[in-house]
DNA sequence: GCATTTGGTTGACTTGATCAACTATATTAA
DNA sequence: TTAATATAGTTGATCAAGTCAACCAAATGC
């Protein structure tokens, strides 16, 4: 078995900051990712909010469209309808949204939030407003306008555009 | 049970482009991180690499420092050790990674990457490489570094600053 | 020297998610 | 019009990732 000479573990070495200029992109975009969605998973926690990350989700698609069924909730989300359903039962459980007969095909319920679940919503949002603006404290607005804009030309160019589930994933 | 008058379930609809200032960053945030790490996933996938996200992680915490241990990469990735054990045994399993004795505290051991270990790493930062290029073949330089700017300020204002994990989490 | 802390391991368990099979309803084909 | 096929939602079974607790050996502190 080798014996590396070495004196100490140490802490991972960030990435030199001469990386090529491709690499040295990723690094920040994941970095403020990674802040913004620990400072945000934080306060939800701090606000006393007793959901995890995929009921946010779902209870989110709900709010957005009270005529949306399951079906339309797991295509947007890319998610089994099996687990969509489960989501649905504790969303109901919790009383945060209700199932109504949908009219237009009786295999499907339109859902809806309650108005718990309404407020429960109020709440993520301005927790999420709160993050977003301390995240911009230091920003101008031309400065958070360029952001804006280059973050869509560059989501435009990976071709992946999706609609917001501002909750975002962990 | 009440029947609303509603002519068709549509898909979600995306924030409003009107909304307020400090909502409007976060869902092009999320829309371009979520762009980036699924187009990350395709190219990995594609590239033939089998290794799920946290195996990478690890992996990349033990290539980028040769000499750090399994409680580094726990502290640092704030992962439990229990996790952490288990993937380390796993990598070492797929003979990416070796254990070399510590010979500063016969507790742990130093971790270090196989040339196996190696290849994956070069082949993941080629992934990684052309979805950044892919990602900003419509920036300018400037803008390139504008971007960069913004985003550490932004990270700094969050107080989360962390080591890169590049390859994001999800 | 002894008490306490720490690094890593292992068992047990939880959570989130997937796959398959199923029923009822809708759509399409004959 | 009827039968075949497809689809929306549900449920059972299972898996992967992750957590908590207990443990032992080594290190540290008093």
């Amino acid at each position: 078995m080798p014996r590396p000479t070495v004196s100490q573990p140490t802490v991972p070495q960030p990435q030199k900051p001469g990386a090529s200029l491709p690499q040295s992109l990723s690094d920040p975009l994941h970095r403020l990712t990674h802040a913004y969605k620990s400072r945000l998973r934080e306060l939800i926690v701090a606000e006393g909010i007793p959901l995890p990350i995929t009921q946010i989700r779902v209870l989110k698609g709900v709010c957005r469209n009270p005529s949306c069924t399951a079906h339309t909730i797991a295509t947007h989300m890319r998610r089994d309808k099996a687990q969509i359903t489960r989501v649905l039962n504790e969303l109901m459980h919790a009383e945060l949204i209700i199932k109504v007969d949908n009219p237009g095909d009786r295999r499907s319920q339109l859902l809806q939030p309650t108005d718990a679940g309404r407020e429960i919503m109020r709440r993520l949002q301005a927790v999420e407003a709160r993050v977003t603006a301390q995240m911009t404290q230091q920003l101008s607005a031309e400065e958070v306008s360029m952001f804006i804009q280059l973050s869509r030309k560059m989501t435009d160019s990976l071709g992946h555009a999706q609609p917001s589930t501002q909750s975002g994933e962990s």
